[in-house]
Parts: structure tokens; sequence; C-alpha cells
DNA sequence: GCGTCCAGGTCTACC
DNA sequence: GGTAGACCTGGACGC
């Protein structure tokens, strides 16, 4: 089965599949040779199903729907609606793209359409991914990811796993999480965050749509244990405020290369650099660093 | 093959 | 408010 997805003009599909690294963490999966992007989905009512998104068009997406033909209107709704929040393709880009034309350095960024930044279905997936992240190599990073997918995903075709539940996390031990998801140290914050989302003491689905200016609603994603000043300056960006620039160690790097000749700074001078752009001011430091990749169909 | 060191963010305790 | 040390893992390096 087939779906159509109407895209914003300027929408670029794999320029957003490769914005940043969740294309390469499962659900997600690229297959470059047919430039699609793949990843096993949960609807409601316990269905789930693997889909397969490819831009044969300017104007819309595809969404193969692998064995999908009994999905009813409301379920292929659902599927629509997924895509469209993964891709940000009902977020208003058009103040940052003029913005961006003002500055010469950052004229190339609406030309190629690039600065929709990839996200999961739930802000729960992202936040784990994000935790995820500290503290560690990529190549960490996947092996948690993909034990998280394989061990307490469902398991939807062969070898393609859902992301787990809150309620899933929620029910292992911090053992568990320790040894066999790899998540080492961070398991106590991934428990907390799954009990919690389980237990519904908080509602991180609704920072999506959350009204809070966006230094509390920093706050409120600080107040996650695990969640530092770099993971929740780029949960916020996956929340679309970009006020903060989620600076690491691999973005200080290319900062310190692209406008200091290699030269180390503090944190600080990094963020005075990017103060110019204001609110928008996260993405652009994004765009900055990873300005390299555009130059590529595959990046990584 | 084994041991040691280091990098990578965040938390907690302490000043 | 700022800082030091602990947390855990994988990779690099030396032996």
């Amino acid at each position: 089965m087939k779906l159509l997805v109407d895209v914003p003009s300027g929408f670029n599909f794999l320029r957003t599949v490769y914005s940043h690294g969740w294309c390469s963490l499962p659900p997600f999966h690229v297959e470059k040779a047919s430039s699609q992007l793949q990843r096993v989905i949960e609807l409601s009512g316990g269905k789930s199903a693997v889909i397969r998104i490819c831009q044969p068009a300017r104007t819309r997406l595809a969404v193969e729907v692998a064995g999908g033909s009994a999905l009813g209107a409301a379920k292929r709704r659902e599927i629509v609606s997924q895509v469209r929040s993964c891709f940000r393709l009902d977020e208003d880009y058009s103040e940052f793209y003029r913005a961006a034309k003002s500055y010469p350095a950052f004229r190339w960024v609406p030309k190629i359409g690039a600065g929709r930044l990839l996200r999961a279905p739930t802000v729960f997936e992202d936040v784990v991914k994000m935790i995820c992240t500290t503290n560690c190599s990529w190549a960490l990073t996947e092996v948690m990811v993909v034990n998280l997918c394989k061990k307490l995903g469902v398991e939807v075709d062969e070898g393609k796993f859902t992301f787990p539940r809150p309620e899933t996390i929620a029910e292992n031990t911090e053992k568990f999480l320790r040894k066999e998801i790899r998540a080492g140290y961070r398991a106590p914050y991934l428990l907390e965050l799954s009990r919690r989302l389980a237990r519904n003491d908080f509602d991180a689905e609704s920072w999506r749509h959350s009204d809070l200016p966006t230094n509390e609603l920093y706050d409120l994603v600080r107040s996650v244990k695990g969640i530092g000043p770099y993971a929740a300056g780029n949960i916020l960006k996956l929340l679309g405020r970009y006020d903060y620039l989620g600076i690491d160690s691999w973005c200080r790097k290319q900062f310190f290369e692209i406008h200091k000749n290699g030269r180390r700074t503090s944190d600080r001078v990094i963020e005075n650099f990017y103060e110019r752009y204001g609110e928008w001011k996260g993405l652009f430091f994004w765009m900055d660093v990873t300005k390299d990749w555009y130059a590529r169909e595959f990046p990584f």
C-alpha cells in the first residue's frame, strides 16, 4: 500500500534524513541503494508497520507500507501524521530562511532546503536516544539503541523492531539496562524517565505543543535526570526551539576548525559568536558545523 | 593478549 | 555560582 504526503515548497527529503545522526539509529534505517528511509512505526491498538519513505516528486513524499493492505483510513491517517511530524512538514521555516538569506555564509541553507531536523514519532524516543549520546562514542550510542530495540522492542518483521515503550523499559531492572543494554551509569536515568512516564507523572509529548517560553521549557527538560545542557539544547531543537546551542565535543572541534584555525576557545566564546542569530541561533550553529555534510549525497 | 590511559556529558558534593 | 571527582565504555597505545 502506498500513501502520498504533500510537502512544503523547497522541502528536501535526503537533506532532512541526513540532518543529523538519527537516521542511522533504529527503528530508522537508510536504504542507500534506493534512497529510501525505512522506519518501524507503532500505531494505536497495538499495531505496527514497516514503512519506506522516498521523495518521487518535489511536491510530495511516497510512503510504502509493507503488508499494509488491511489498514483502514484511520490507521493510514496515523501513518501520514507520524511522517509529517518526523519530517517537520507542518513547521514554518520561512522566517529562518529569510534570516539565512540575509547572511552570505548561510545563503546555501534555503537554496538546498536544509534546516529541518529529523525526529522520532515520540518525544520519549528522542529523549532516550539523546541520553544515549551523552558521554560516549557514536558507536556506543548505536550499541545502546540497537539493544533497546532488539531486546525490548517488538519484532514486526525479520530483524525489524519497534522502539520500546516506556512501560516496557520501566518493568526492567537497572542491572538489565546496565549490562544487557550496555547503558552503564545511564541505566538509572533511563529507568527513572520510563517509570515516570509509565506512571503518567509527567507528559513529555506535550513539550511539542507547549506554550511555555523556551527558557522555562529548557528548565523542564533539564529536570529529567541525565539531561544536561548539551542534551537539553538538542532536545529543544527537536521540539522546534532553537535558542540554545547544545554544544558537544564534536561541535566544539568543528567550530574551532571553521572559525579559529583549530585554536580552542571557551563555550562562552562560541555562544557569543552565534548570539547575533537570535532565537534561531541553535539552528544556525548546527548548519554551520555540519555544512560539509551537504556536499555529499550520503555524508555518513 | 593484557593493562593503562583518555575522551565523552552529567550528577553530586563541596567550597 | 563554580569546581572536582565519579560514573562507564571503547579505543588507542605501550608492553
